[in-house]
RNA sequence: UGGGGCGUCGUCAAGCGGUAAGACACAGGCCUUUGACGCCUGCAUUCGGAGGUUCGAAUCCUCCCGCCCCAGCCA
């Protein structure tokens, strides 16, 4: 249990619900909701407000719903609405029996909507598009009534009753709430709360041809499901006095509705519309593409769920844009998999050493620690021989000056095994180093020899006859800067990263990871952590992906 | 020129009238059978700016400056 344990955040959010619940407003009850709208995948930018609802929720004794915002037929699809809830399971997140769509609630949202028209509250309006574009004004310029807006009650009831039963083609009538239209707020110039579309939806089917729009469903379908704070986004303050007005003018149940800023993350993109692009013109391999910060995809790269959450409780809650740099969720996934995943030996790029005094038919084990800072971890043996691999980085020829590593007539210790001194370099025709000639000392069995000589590196290894062949991809940023979505004149996609991945299908790793399940994090010694692909791995083909590297303050060194 | 927000270290972010938390990043050092982990040290005399109120202001008032969002029959 690493850094899981990170206590809750105290924020304006929270002090504002632990404030309402200790007063005894609502009597004392804390019900959220995560409201999705199925039309593709949850991001990180979710996960922050999955973690915000479902959190608040538990912290206050409270529940947290799951509702499908699925007013709009045209865009939304069963697969997401699945993918959506496998995707707030993984995270660690529990609905109970709070499931819901806001198609559950079509006929209730109806019955309102004519309340609303008896009110004189709500009116048909017949205008195109178009039309009501510009009858709208700007944002400088006040409205225009349309010519319908002083329709009879029941002429609205007729004309509504009508739109519901299918008579009219889609764009001919809209029904709107009668508010204001020189409101500076232009989202009180009468709004669209209805409109006709002749589509099939995911959950209702053909049974209704009208859908409400999202301003005045979502304050009815918090209101129903008895929401007491409802949390979204910055750019939905604008709607709140709208949100406000509905519930007011129906007089039922009023939540309250609070603005938190959304999350943005450096050298990545968090919109629903940009991922889509990646997707669909196939920058990337799909949703799940290790690459994307979707939840799908940071999954399978291996980010383990108890690290986004402690990622989510360390960014805060605020209302200031903000840009997290990626090298904080970095360091907490880190942070997380160092205290979690067992070590492992695994070479990527190996280079081939024979150890000239070490007997050709001798094999033996060395015992290596699992973890080092959990001994409770316990051990394994890993099979060493005459012939082993280490990886290429590990040696150079002409040495630069704070390389400690092997180098020729250099002694370097192999982790847990033996030290080795390099005599001879062997290359082939065009001059690349093919093998390393090396002598080891049996006395250092283990990793120490007796006489207390110091070696000042350590490198990591695997037998040549003992390791399994294995596929590795190295998974990097995908954006080559810091902000892709604001390069001035720039398409975001201009900046993807040509290295994001790179795939090594020559790499070596130590017998025992024969039997790593899916979705398994390790440590490979000196390299990072990698995960074992919960798609492309299985018994007869090892393919890990690399969740993130270790620090590493060599590359930082000026060679 | 309309409406709504926001401006505290490179990046997030506490602070709610009593004299600038913490984290990441960065820079040194220690430790080390992972150049990892861990540990130690340093890192905002100052809170977008200018006035004002006060014994005292990042916190209150005034004005100014900057940034973000809004004119879908999307959410």
């Amino acid at each position: 249990m690493a850094i899981s344990a990170t206590p809750p955040a105290s924020d304006f959010i929270r002090d504002i619900i632990a404030h309402d619940h200790a007063s005894g407003k609502n009597s004392g009850l804390v019900v959220c909701r995560f409201p999705p709208e199925p039309n593709g995948y949850l991001h990180l930018g979710h996960a922050k407000s999955i973690c915000l609802n479902f959190g608040v929720a538990a912290e206050n004794n409270g529940c947290c719903h799951l509702r499908f915002d699925d007013t709009n037929p045209s865009k939304e699809e069963t697969e997401y609405v699945d993918a959506i809830m496998a995707d707030v399971r993984w995270l660690g997140f529990d609905w109970g029996e709070h499931l819901y769509y806001a198609s559950n609630y079509f006929q209730l949202m109806h019955d309102y909507a004519v309340t609303l028209i008896k009110m004189g509250k709500a009116y048909v309006c017949s205008l195109s598009a178009d039309e009501i574009r510009s009858y709208r004004g700007t944002l400088t310029e006040p409205g225009r009534e349309s010519p319908f807006r002083n329709r009879t009650v029941a002429e609205n009831l007729d004309l509504f009753a009508r739109m519901r039963a299918g008579e009219f083609a889609e764009g001919s009538h809209v029904l709107r709430a009668k508010i204001d239209m020189s409101s500076g707020n232009v989202n009180l110039r009468d709004p669209v709360i209805y409109r006709i579309l002749k589509a099939s939806h995911h959950r209702t089917g053909e049974a209704w041809c009208i859908y409400p729009m999202y301003d005045y469903a979502h304050c009815i379908s918090d209101s129903i499901e008895q929401i007491t704070h409802s949390l979204c986004t910055l750019e939905f303050e604008d709607h709140r006095p709208l949100y406000d007005w509905f519930l007011d003018q129906l007089r039922i149940f009023h939540p309250r509705q609070i603005e938190f800023a959304r999350l943005n993350l450096s050298y990545t993109v968090l919109s629903k519309r940009k991922l889509i692009k990646l997707v669909t013109r196939g920058h990337v391999a799909g949703w799940d593409d290790p690459r994307l910060p979707t939840l799908a995809g940071i999954r399978r790269r291996g980010y383990p769920p108890a690290a986004i959450r402690a990622f989510c409780g360390r960014i805060g809650m605020a209302k200031s844009n903000s840009v997290v740099d990626m090298a904080l969720l970095e360091h907490i996934i880190r942070e997380d998999l160092n205290e979690q995943a067992p070590r492992a030996l695994a070479v990527l790029r190996p280079l081939k050493v024979v150890i000239t005094n070490y007997p050709a038919d001798q094999v033996e084990e060395v015992t290596v620690p699992n973890h080092p800072n959990r001994p409770e971890l316990g051990t394994r043996q890993v099979t060493f021989s005459r012939e082993i691999f280490i990886e290429q980085d590990d040696f150079m020829e002409v040495p630069t000056k704070k390389f400690f590593r092997l180098v020729p007539g250099g002694e370097v210790r192999l982790r847990s095994a033996y030290f080795i001194t390099c005599n001879e370099v062997i290359k082939n025709g065009e001059g690349e180093i093919k093998e390393l000639r090396c002598t080891y000392d049996p006395a250092s069995r283990g990793g120490a020899s007796p006489d207390g000589r110091k070696v000042k590196g350590t490198l990591h290894w695997v037998s040549a006859a003992h390791a399994l062949p294995a596929e590795v991809r190295l998974y990097d940023r995908l954006f080559t800067v810091a902000s892709p979505d604001s390069e001035a004149g720039a398409e975001f996609t201009d900046h993807l990263n040509p290295a994001s991945l790179e795939t090594l299908a020559n790499c070596r790793v130590e017998p025992s990871l024969a039997a790593a399940s899916p979705e398994s994090s390790f440590q490979f010694e000196r390299l990072g952590y990698f995960c074992v692909d919960r798609h492309d791995a299985k018994p007869d083909r090892l393919v890990f992906n690399r969740t993130v590297t270790l620090r590493d303050s060599w590359t930082k060194i000026d060679k």
